[in-house]
DNA sequence: GTGACTGCAAAAGATTTGCAGCCAT
DNA sequence: ATGGCTGCAAATCTTTTGCAGTCAC
């Protein structure tokens, strides 16, 4: 985990950032729950129980840095609050979201699926890709199978 | 056009929804723009040039029954606003998106692109996808004709 | 002391809700 | 007269901004 702040750190500095406390605070935030898809008023929350004295905007303010710095992905997945998630190290492209529609849960999908697809994007439509959002709603493993006792014995 | 209104007043009525004049006001608004990516405050002001006496919380209220229907998809490019999209007639998937990220232009690609992928998800990760949200980020046509000169005279 | 950064409070937007009235059945 | 639907205004929620104070150099 210090090796990625460092990485952080530098890419801060590289562009004449500070690593300042309160953004330490908010990056370590993301990387102790980089599985989670936070929230900005989540983070704040997370935040404050290290930092008691941060402010939201502070907050807000840095995840926009870290998006800009390509650290961290703002994503959107319909509910009316923007989510922040760490990029992996050296991943080239945003991973994919699969959302489940009964319970919520949002799992991660690292592999390149869209390798094809952009080739496709980029010859036909003459499209030069940057960069894609894909998110698939269904549902999930656990869902399927809480759904099929109630099936079963109808 | 009128077709598409019937259909529309009927998967309404299937569900004991009334298309009021409202209602109407707006789904013609939708067909009109149908290639625009309207936000509820675009959809507004274009009822209310027909219809000047409507309010904006019945567009809302009317775009989120219709959101519901599946007749219209609610999408969220990273600015604060929600748009809405008709859905094209007997689509069973929602289309895909290809966002400028010079010029902010949209354009729609119909295609079922994810075919294959979707069932690597339901194979692999045991995922049961019911629908999906693809969108590129990346530069279009026109501004990628646009960069050329620049980049060709120095 | 200059410029980057912060916290707080206020502002700005987008969307939702409460409510009284209306309209068709 | 009932229930769905509407307009308006107020409320709510997320995010941004203005500003005065702080800190590192």
């Amino acid at each position: 985990m210090e090796h990625r702040i460092e990485r952080i750190k530098k890419q801060l500095h590289s562009q004449s950032y500070k690593l300042t406390p309160q953004r330490e605070a908010t990056v370590r935030v993301l990387l102790e729950n980089e599985e989670d898809h936070l929230s900005a008023e989540d983070v704040y929350l997370l935040v404050k129980e290290k930092a008691p004295e941060i402010g939201l905007a502070t907050v807000y303010r840095t995840l926009e840095l870290l998006s800009e710095l390509k650290v961290v992905d703002k994503i959107n997945f319909g509910d009316g609050v923007s989510r922040y998630d760490l990029r992996k190290e050296g991943a080239e492209h945003f991973h994919h979201h699969l959302v489940c529609i009964e319970c919520g849960s949002v799992e991660e999908i690292e592999e390149d699926l869209l390798g094809d697809v952009e080739k496709l994007i980029e010859g036909q439509w003459n499209f030069q890709v940057k960069d894609h959002r894909l998110t698939f709603h269904g549902i999930c493993r656990v869902c399927q199978k809480a759904a099929i006792p109630a099936n079963s014995s109808s």
